[in-house]
DNA sequence: AAGAATGCCAACCGCGGGACA
DNA sequence: GTGTCCCGCGGTTGGCATTCT
């Protein structure tokens, strides 16, 4: 699986394209030599026919001794989206913690699979609060079945958190929309999550009926807030599922009231300073 | 079996920001 | 304050692989 034009050379005659195994090695000796110094002058010390940055992504995307290679776990795919939720298109701040893995990496996966998978569980992957735009539902059949799945969500989560067991959730049950289990227990802490911060559940000690949060847009243009932009850096993804229900009354407001919040997680504090 | 469509990901491009003269 | 150089980041491209029809 290659990347770019096979031999399209650049305009000062410089190589670009795949790189090939006997550069990777020049490249390598270099570095393992004399470090990477300068990146602009390294191609012509260490006698490669490429340009300072493209030495520079390849050893950091590709060549770099303590890259780990392979499949994401599944414990790295929930970091990813709750660093997302937390820091947006930051794949570089991302990748700093996730040990072995490049901001390239991350945004391949988070582009090609984990926009995807969201998009599936009925979640905005920038807002990464749940949907309201029905045009991904195109038919009625769709539209039905998200409805059943999430009363199925709601039904299961007011059940309490004994949610799994009590449903005994196994690879071969019939679930909604062909999701794992796991991917439910999931989506039902999502629900949790949104749930603590927008009260529209009913109290642990009422037995009134579950509102329904106030619906959220999916489209950035339409957002008043998202938890993704820089100036908003505040927000904890942890603290969603901490905070005490506040006395807003519409998303918006409670939104306001997360802003306002302390950071009580350390290691989401780190991250979002 | 073959062509079309889609998925995947390495690598490129352009921009912004820090350092320095 | 301004210009230049360099680096790093995020977005995008494009070709091979895989799946679908």
């Amino acid at each position: 699986m290659m990347g770019r034009l096979p031999s399209n050379n650049g305009e000062n005659g410089l190589k670009k394209g795949p790189w090939l195994p006997e550069e990777d090695r020049i490249l390598i000796d270099y570095i393992q030599t004399h470090g990477h110094g300068s990146w602009r002058a390294l191609p012509k010390l260490a006698g490669l026919n490429r340009c300072g940055k493209s030495c520079r992504l390849r050893w950091n995307n590709y060549l770099r001794p303590d890259i780990k290679r392979g499949r994401f776990s599944e414990e790295e795919e929930q970091t990813i989206i709750n660093l997302h939720a937390a820091l947006g298109n930051k794949w570089s701040a991302m990748a700093s913690h996730l040990p072995g893995r490049t901001d390239n990496e991350i945004k391949n996966f988070w582009n090609t699979h984990l926009k995807k998978k969201l998009l599936q569980m009925g979640i905005d992957p920038v807002t990464h609060l749940p949907r309201t735009d029905l045009n991904v539902l195109p038919n009625l059949t769709q539209l039905l079945a998200a409805a059943e799945f999430s009363n199925f969500i709601m039904m299961n989560f007011l059940a309490g958190p004994t949610f799994p067991e009590n449903h005994q959730l196994q690879a071969n049950s019939n679930l909604p929309f062909g999701f794992a289990p796991h991917e439910l227990v999931q989506l039902q802490s999502n629900f949790v999550e949104f749930n603590n911060n927008h009260q529209f559940q009913s109290s642990s000690s009422s037995t009134q009926p579950a509102q329904l949060p106030a619906l959220v847009p999916a489209s950035p243009e339409c957002r008043p807030i998202t938890v993704n932009q820089p100036e908003n850096k505040n927000i904890n993804p942890n603290d969603i599922s901490k905070s005490n229900p506040s006395s807003t009354s519409t998303t918006f407001e409670a939104w306001g009231d997360l802003m306002d919040n302390e950071a009580s997680d350390s290691y989401w504090r780190d991250i979002i300073e």
